[in-house]
DNA sequence: TGGTGTGAACAACTTCACAGCG
DNA sequence: CGCTGTGAAGTTGTTCACACCA
C-alpha cells in the first residue's frame, strides 16, 4: 500500500471500475470476476487485478470479486464516500451546462458557489439556486463556504488569473476546461478536459490512415 | 518517419505545442527554443525536441524554432490545415455549449449537421443555423453530408447504440462525451472527455494528501 | 476447479548527455 | 558558442504465467 508508487492511470482505471459496478449494483448481479470486468472496461484483465492489488486484496480465489463489497472498497480508495464542496468559475454555456450535469450531484460533486466576471450576471439567481457572485469576492466565498475545488470555465485568457486567485483562497485541486496548460506552484493539481486536444487526435488518426 | 512507434502521448502534446505557437505567432515572437516551449507546456526540452524529430527535422541548431515554420508543419502533422465535418448528436445542455464552443470553427472543426432524440426538438432551428434532425435520419444525413466525426453528447444509456449508428452510417471517428466506455469494432477510434474521471482523480490526490 | 494475487519478463515512454552543426 | 537531434540509460507502466487458495 505504497501511495506513491501507484500509477496515475490506475486511478483513472478505478474511476472507470467503479462505474461499471455501480451499473452492475443495480442489475442485481453480485459477482464479477476480473476478466469480466476487464472486458467491460476495454482493459486486461492482469491489470485490473493489479489495480486493485495496489490497496487490498478484495477478491476471493476461484470465485471473483462481490461487486457490493469492492464498489464500497473503490468508492473509499477515490473519497467517494463523502460529498465535495465546489465552485465554478465562468457561467457562459459551458458553465451552465455543468450546472445541470445530473452526473456531478450523484456522485457527491456539488456546485456550491458560482462566480462570473459580467457585471449584468453578478447577482442573478441560477435555477439550480445559486447566486451568481463576482470575481472580486471569490476570495472571501471560498473560504466561507470550505470549498475544496475549483472548475474553471472562464475563457483561455482568464484561466491563469483565475487558478491563482483560487489558489490564493485556499483551493487545493482545479478542473480546467480552459484551451490552455495552467501553471500551478508544487503541492496543487490541475486536471484539464480539453475538447480540441481531444478532436486533434481524431484528426491526426484520420489523416494518418488515409496516407 | 515511422508512424507505427508515435506515442499516443506525442500527439496530445504536439496539440499543445500548437496551441502555444499560435499564441506566439500573435505576439509576434518568430523564435523559440525547446526549453522555451517546453516550459510553457510544462513538459521536458528533451521531450520537445523528440516529438518533433519523429516528423522531420524542424530546427535550426544553435537558434532555435521559427515558429511560423514551425505551426504549419505541426498542423499539417496533425491533419489541421483542413477543416473537419462533424455531426452533434444529443442537444442537451452540453450539445448546445458545444455548438457554442468558439474554439472549434477556430481550428477548422465545423457541426454540420446535429441530432437529437427528442421529437419536440426535431425540425426546430438553432441559433447557429443548424436544423435538428431526428435519430432516424442520421445515416442518410451523415452519408449525405460526408461526415467524419461524431460527437455523442446524449446520455449514457443512449451513448452505446449512437456510436453503433454513427460507426454504421461510416464515421471512423467519434469524441464521447457520454459517461461510458464506448465498444467500438477494430479500425475505429474513439476519444472520451469524461469530466467524473478527472473529478474523481482530484478527489482521489486530495483524499491521499489528507492521510 | 477456477480465478485471484504477484514476481518476473516485457514493453513503452521519458530523460540524460553529448555529438554535431549552424 | 548554443541549441538541436539522438543513441543510450533510466523510469514507469503493462502483460505474462503460475503459485496459491477458497
Amino acid at each position: 500500500m505504497k501511495f506513491s508508487k501507484i500509477p496515475a492511470a490506475t486511478i483513472t482505471r478505478l474511476s472507470l471500475y467503479s462505474r461499471v459496478l455501480e451499473e452492475l449494483l443495480s442489475s442485481h448481479i453480485n459477482i464479477i470476476a476480473s476478466d469480466k470486468l476487464a472486458q467491460k472496461c476495454g482493459v486486461n484483465p492482469a491489470q485490473v487485478r493489479k489495480d486493485l492489488a495496489y490497496f487490498g486484496e478484495f477478491g476471493v480465489r476461484g470465485v471473483g470479486y462481490f461487486v457490493k463489497e469492492l464498489l464500497f472498497e473503490i468508492k473509499k480508495i477515490l473519497g467517494l464516500n463523502r460529498s465535495w464542496r465546489m465552485a465554478l468559475i465562468g457561467i457562459g454555456n459551458l458553465g451552465l451546462a455543468l450546472i445541470a450535469h445530473e452526473n456531478f450531484p450523484k456522485q457527491g460533486y456539488e456546485f456550491v458557489a458560482v462566480f462570473d466576471i459580467d457585471p449584468k450576471k453578478v447577482g442573478r439567481r441560477l435555477p439550480s439556486g445559486q447566486i451568481i457572485h463576482g470575481i472580486d469576492e471569490l476570495d472571501e466565498v471560498i473560504k466561507e463556504k470550505k470549498i475544496e475545488i475549483g472548475v474553471i470555465a472562464t475563457p483561455a485568457s482568464q484561466a491563469q488569473a483565475t487558478a491563482r486567485r483560487l489558489i490564493d483562497a485556499g483551493v487545493k485541486a482545479i478542473l480546467n476546461f480552459a484551451p490552455i496548460q495552467i501553471q500551478i506552484p508544487e503541492g496543487f493539481i490541475v486536471e484539464n478536459v480539453d475538447f480540441t486536444v481531444k478532436l486533434d487526435n481524431l484528426a491526426y488518426h484520420l489523416t494518418m490512415e488515409a496516407v
